[in-house]
DNA sequence: CAGGGAGGTTAGCGGTCGTTAACCTGAAGG
DNA sequence: CCTTCAGGTTAACGACCGCTAACCTCCCTG
């Protein structure tokens, strides 16, 4: 995959630009008008880009889990034949790096999903159950002795637990990406650990 | 502590179901019409009740942050002179008991603060700082290995881990209270172990 | 060099929402 | 029995917000 060098096209700006105000604020706290100014231009403007605001949710929330089961599913065809205990490792790794990199996205992702008109936002939730069915298997794969339920329990819980970045204060307070991301990966795999501990 | 028979007061009602809402379609998604719906009157009728609707998130907001503090400080208190593992059970225990009985809370929680007013947002930052401090300085107690930011981001996440339980199902699809809740509670345990392990 | 589309602008409409005003009612109390 | 007041009601106001209409201005292209 070429990494991008070119310049963002306003869509993109716009986008993330609406990703950021609607993680601060909340969907119905952000005017399309401070959407328009955090970009330039004035509200009626966006239209020229996006059919309305709940448009420009639906494209980030959809991008956001495509991404997610896109990159989970590249991790899986790379690492063919591999130990299990290293498969879990790179979900985790890529869940991670999404969460530090792409902070107000993992907020919207859990938060503004009822927001989505009704076809939205099944699209949205199949996407997401796919990227989690992909951690039960890998995870069960390494824990065969948890049972679905539980490993689907544990799965969503570490999402919590990785998720989490948003409240580690700002990136500046932090002890720095790398020594973060390690600490996060490793209390993951301890929960994963203590989940089929004693099961 | 004597457990409450008395029927709720219309207050706690309107308090109950506001919590619920707000936790459904967020803040700015409900209106005022509909919370008074949803206890039997008329939206103007709750200004009986209350001086608007920021009121009621603020009371919500900081009635938890306090509760939540409050129980903390009690199971300190009862659990003088043992073991410091069985302390920080203790505090994870509490934890979890209000995420399991209180969902609609805890959502609100980390989701809404933004919209209070900037004196209660301050009141409600500062009860939540004073019950994170209670956890770093049990959780370092148990792991001495454990500096101070680090433990502090631990108990973040393990915090988002716990605070998982709305994405968790619906409550019938859950293998029962007592089992998530002892899942949970391993997990919080594994995953502290875990940031302790390779210091 | 016409002209047409991409990408802006401002004005304004229609609907919603929080809040207030004015009024009503039933029960308690001297 | 009259008063008072807690706790409702409906009507309506003002602000805001998403969106459309109408118009403007480059820039590209045949």
């Amino acid at each position: 995959m070429a990494t991008r060098t070119d310049a963002p096209t306003r869509r993109e700006q716009i986008l993330k630009e609406a990703a950021r105000l609607f993680a601060e604020r909340g969907f119905h706290g952000v005017g399309v008008d401070e959407i328009g100014a955090a970009v330039g231009i004035s509200g009626p403007g966006l239209y020229r880009h996006f059919a309305g605001k709940d448009a420009m949710l639906a494209e980030l929330l959809v991008g956001i889990s495509g991404q997610l089961l896109t990159g989970a599913k590249q991790r899986l065809k790379e690492a063919d034949g591999v130990a299990a205990g290293a498969v879990l490792d790179s979900l985790i790794e890529g869940h991670i790096d999404f969460a530090l990199d792409d902070r107000p996205l993992i907020t919207l992702h859990d938060r503004e999903l009822d927001r989505l008109r009704d076809s939205d936002r099944k699209l949205v939730r199949q996407l997401q159950r796919q990227y989690v069915e992909l951690w039960v298997a890998a995870l069960r794969e390494v824990y065969p002795v948890l049972a679905e339920p539980a490993a689907r329990s544990a799965v969503h819980s570490v999402f919590g637990l990785l998720n989490s970045t948003p409240h580690l204060g700002r990136v500046g307070s932090l002890p720095g990406r790398g020594t973060t991301a390690t600490l996060l990966h490793r209390m993951a795999r301890g929960a994963f650990a203590a989940a089929a501990g004693a099961e």
